[in-house]
DNA sequence: TCTGGGGTCCTAGGACCC
DNA sequence: TCTGGGGTCCTAGGACCC
């Protein structure tokens, strides 16, 4: 049976996720910022057609902005985790064989569908979404996932397919592949892109012609594996159950710049203990770890950053060890005299929690350190995130990650239920 | 004043081994 | 003049994705 994909991809979906318990927003413009409202992230249409661009800046764009009363939001992670769980429980409905690609993005298999008239079917699949959760998205099918990446394109871009577009029942895809311009290609991003142009190569439909050896010399396997695809050649399968994670983090750009030892310790150790939730929420343990420290690049005055991996003295789910590798980490590389903007802690050398080797010289109490973090998590899982947390990570945490536009996580909080009223 | 976060895979080169 | 060969593992960096 030759493979058939189907794409779905949620239209512009954090601004979606706004709109679907505030229907005032529809119709208008609005955005959704980044964490400490940094850049935009997301785009409803009347906004993109207000010409803002993805990952502009909010401080540049501030009077546009005003003068077209923009609606303005913060990322507001749980209510599109949450939404994005049910859209993909609805596919699922429809199609067992899916792939959950990103929070926005789905493959589905559609081989055994073939005899039924697939654009009507995806047709059907978007109105239940739509209807099911209020997300709008847009189907593209083809006999290759990145096929069916452009035929989603095509969907969305052209009114007149209704959002589902069919590329097996096309029968100008030379045409419609020549009119897709190569960085518009999933895979092909700026800097093959610009490499690729240089020698004449500007539309998917080139791509496809071009020679694989030539292919392979200048973007290796991957690039060959893509230009493969656009023919038709099914190299990239569903992948429905997704491989163990091979690395961890928690990241991110203060609210306010540090430049004390203290706040830093604070804020990685806070993020060590995020990054820990994560580690045991996939019931997986670290061997090393990496801490990192930045002053803020797009800024005047001495710029210092810095990284160093360690390994652990135990492989360890435990919040306590990693928050103390964390800390000696961060004291090894903090230096006086800089204003940081941001620091991290990544995990790595990831195995399954409970096959790990015991240290022969270890004089912790293992069993108790279990048992303490499962209360930790459980405490937290009903009190909300940080309702107990270490000491290390402060109280005051003036460097806090600013959020000053959310709305109310409307799904996932009883206390911020969507109120009807009459 | 204000510029995001979290991942994956591939490749080249060096260290090391027999 | 001539100075082995083949393999693995690890790491850093590049490229890409959403």
């Amino acid at each position: 049976m030759p493979p058939i994909f189907a794409l779905v991809d949620c239209n512009n979906f954090y601004a979606s996720c706004e709109r679907v318990f505030n229907p005032i927003l529809r119709g208008k413009p609005l955005v959704v910022l980044s964490n400490n409202d940094g850049c935009v992230v997301a785009r409803s249409n009347e906004a993109k057609a207000l010409g803002i661009g993805m990952g502009v800046p909010e401080f540049q764009i501030r009077p546009l902005l005003r003068a077209h009363h923009v609606q303005v939001f913060s990322s507001n992670y749980a209510l599109y985790g949450d939404m994005s769980q049910r859209v993909m429980e609805t596919l699922e409905q429809f199609c067992p064989d899916l792939e959950v690609y990103s929070i926005d993005e789905a493959f589905l298999s559609l081989v055994g569908f073939e005899r039924r008239n697939l654009t009507d079917y995806g047709g059907q699949l978007r109105r239940t979404v739509k209807q099911w959760t209020g997300i709008p998205v847009s189907v593209g099918i083809a006999e290759t996932k990145t096929l069916a990446k452009l035929a989603n394109r095509v969907a969305k871009r052209t009114p007149d397919t209704n959002g589902v577009f069919d590329l097996l029942a096309c029968p100008e895809r030379d045409a419609l592949l020549g009119r897709i311009a190569v960085e518009d290609v999933w895979g092909i991003g700026q800097n093959h892109a610009h490499m690729l142009m240089q020698h004449g190569i500007t539309t998917a439909f080139q791509l496809r012609q071009t020679d694989d050896q030539w292919i392979r010399k200048r973007m290796g396997i991957v690039g060959l594996r893509l230009v493969m695809e656009l023919r038709g050649v099914s190299c990239l399968d569903l992948e429905q159950c997704p491989a163990p994670k091979q690395s961890l983090t928690c990241s991110r750009a203060f609210g306010r710049h540090i430049s004390t030892l203290s706040a830093m310790e604070e804020a990685v150790s806070t993020y060590t203990s995020r990054v820990a939730e994560k580690l045991r929420r996939e019931r997986l343990a670290a061997t090393a770890m990496t801490v990192c420290l930045t002053t803020n690049e797009f800024k005047e005055g001495p710029q210092y950053s810095n990284a160093l991996t360690l390994t652990l003295p135990i492989v360890t789910d435990s919040t306590a060890d990693l928050i103390r590798c964390a800390l000696q980490g961060i004291r090894a590389i903090y230096r006086d005299g800089y204003r940081y903007k941001k620091a991290g802690v990544l995990l790595t050398g990831l195995v399954p929690a409970g096959q790990t080797q015991a240290d022969l010289f270890d004089d912790q109490d293992r069993g108790k350190s279990k048992r303490l973090m499962a209360a930790l998590d459980a405490v937290n899982d009903r009190w909300g995130a940080g309702a107990l947390r270490y000491a290390s990570s402060g109280i005051n945490k003036t460097w806090q990650t600013q959020f000053h536009r959310r709305s109310p996580a409307y799904t996932t909080d009883w206390n911020a239920l969507p109120v009807v009223t009459a």
